[in-house]
DNA sequence: CTGAAAGCGCTTACAG
DNA sequence: CTGAAAGCGCTTACAG
């Protein structure tokens, strides 16, 4: 029996090729006894496809990554394709190390939260015409296809909502980066506190200091918060600035939402168990991974889509809760 | 030029082989300038060795996993191996779809977090001698390399510290699975519990229920609490359960440690941050994922290695926080 | 020190 | 309907 019968059984058959009953049979069994596994590097190196595919997340121990690649390993699963997870830390070099090793082992496409300073390296992706998907957020100034969230309109929506209770100084608490997600974030605040003609407040933390322990993060708070003693509510650009800011309202002894009001961007399973439960900016999670996989699986078949420049902006939602509503406040004062 | 002389250039040749220095230095200047990336596929298939490593988890987007996910992952990065990440949600029959799919893929080795029900599949690849180590969790049959905590010792020191702090009616709420770790943790709240001469009150959530919502589980957890009102204290065998079960206190509008005392296993970032801040105890996951990775190296690197039986247990350290303790119970009477 | 050649396990045009 | 043969891009004994 040659080769070329047996890989025609094994793997349906090309163009119209049939093999005849008997011997389909009998080859099934025979494979089937001697627990045949195909070599599947094999196969990737004869017909150039890998079936995988590269994912780069700033850090998969985020639970915003990592619910976001589960389900996107569970669907890409389901198109029987595998995936390569990493961690760039958001670091250019450890990023551009990985997309090459990605395209060493012959990924088939890539699913990208870019880091800053990547911007030749999706290029060269684009060149070859492979598909990539950014998500999270992506460079303006490439023609790829991006699934993101509509980030200016989450902080906007968040610090309306803080002016609406009363609140009346607000700070922004984000990072130093300039990447368009927090760039966009920064806007949305500003916008609002603009629109109703409140000052501004912006603290930024360094991302290096950023990468470091809550503990650090909450001291930088802290000194933040002492040193302007008249924010009377603060929004965060992150949840785990959320979290850091939370653990330095604690330790100040300041009462939320009496003494400050909070609004968290990216919401998380925990904040409806705090005391006070926690105001945040719901991301998507399910579309964006649903949409990224529809997307990345149109490139996979039409090749003309690769380089099309699109943006799909999915909305936030708003889960409102105690940690930035006057009735609340109110009502701790009245307690006092 | 021949092919030979290239790839000895690249690959810092084998067994002796010298390349003269001008020779290479050419070589390496047009590798340079046509950006040649070598083909990885190409090499396994030549080489056997894929340097990719399967991961098996429960589920990646649980910050358990994702945390050792991501130090393995670095780990295995600074070896020079990439590694496949997958979520079996405890399900055999993904389980052992997984591991073909890892096998045809050619990976050099396994870290697993075994479902249920694939002793066999397990065994198979310890047969061929391949590198396996299993965490977590393990078959006490299998003749594997298996890193975990000390489960038992884990819950017995959350009891004990519940029964030193006066609570005497502790309920211990977990899953129906019998897997080894679960096993452990309940043997070490029983065994705490005889010891003092207290009657064990065991809850077991069925694990289809177990990966539902939240809000799900949290019923059970109140239809539980509400048919034993006499419970002053729970240990939880999970850090998902003991989020679920805070929010059925919660939603009980029980208090904290006054009307019940809590501990849970598995700590998390937020415990700190819960009003009042919960007790736990905390898995030892750096130690445990380099644990993992110096084995497996030892795996890859000394054949004899890859079947002796060895199970390594590293100690868990109870976080004592508010939650369970009776002086906090007495001030809180006091405000009362 | 350098090169010609075989072979890893597949797939697939081509011939019969 | 079936088979002989080429080739994917490497590595590595072997010969010179």
């Amino acid at each position: 029996m040659s080769a070329t019968t047996i890989s025609f059984v094994l793997n349906g058959g090309a163009q119209g090729k049939k093999v005849s009953e008997p011997v389909k049979q009998k080859i099934l069994d025979y494979v089937q006894s001697i627990g045949y596994k195909p070599n599947l590097v094999a196969r990737s190196l004869r017909t150039g496809k890998s079936r995988i595919i590269g994912m780069l997340v700033e850090d998969i121990s985020d639970p915003f990554f990592s619910s976001i690649g589960r389900i996107i390993e569970d669907n890409l699963y389901e198109h029987g394709y595998k995936i390569f997870h990493s961690s760039t830390d958001n670091n250019p070099a450890r990023s551009k190390d990985l997309l090459r090793i990605f395209r060493e082992r012959q990924v088939d496409g890539y699913i990208i939260a870019p880091s800053p300073g990547i911007e030749s390296e999706i290029q060269h992706i684009l060149n070859d015409a492979r598909p990539v998907i950014l998500f999270d957020r992506f460079f303006p100034g490439l023609d790829t296809t991006n699934v993101i969230i509509n980030n200016a309109g989450g902080t906007y929506d968040g610090t309306m909502h803080l002016i609406m209770n009363g609140f009346v100084s607000i700070a922004f608490i984000t990072i130093d980066s300039e990447q368009v997600q927090m760039m966009d974030r920064l806007k949305g605040y500003k916008l609002a506190m603009t629109e109703n003609e409140l000052p501004s407040l912006i603290q930024k933390i360094k991302y290096v200091e950023y990468k470091t322990a809550p503990g650090k993060i909450a001291v930088r708070i802290k000194e933040f918060l002492t040193s302007n003693d008249s924010v009377d509510a603060i929004l965060f650009a992150t949840n785990y600035l959320a979290i850091c800011g939370l653990q330095a309202i604690r330790e100040l002894g300041l009462r939320i939402p009496y003494d400050i009001g909070v609004v968290g961007f990216d919401d998380n399973t925990h904040f409806s168990l705090f005391t006070p439960t926690i105001t945040a900016v719901a991301q998507p999670v399910e579309e964006m991974s649903k949409k990224v996989i529809e997307q990345l699986m149109l490139c996979m078949t039409d090749e003309n889509t690769r380089t099309m420049n699109e943006t799909i902006v999915l909305p936030t939602k708003l889960m409102i809760r105690e940690s930035s509503l006057s009735t609340v406040a109110l009502t701790m004062k009245k307690q006092i």
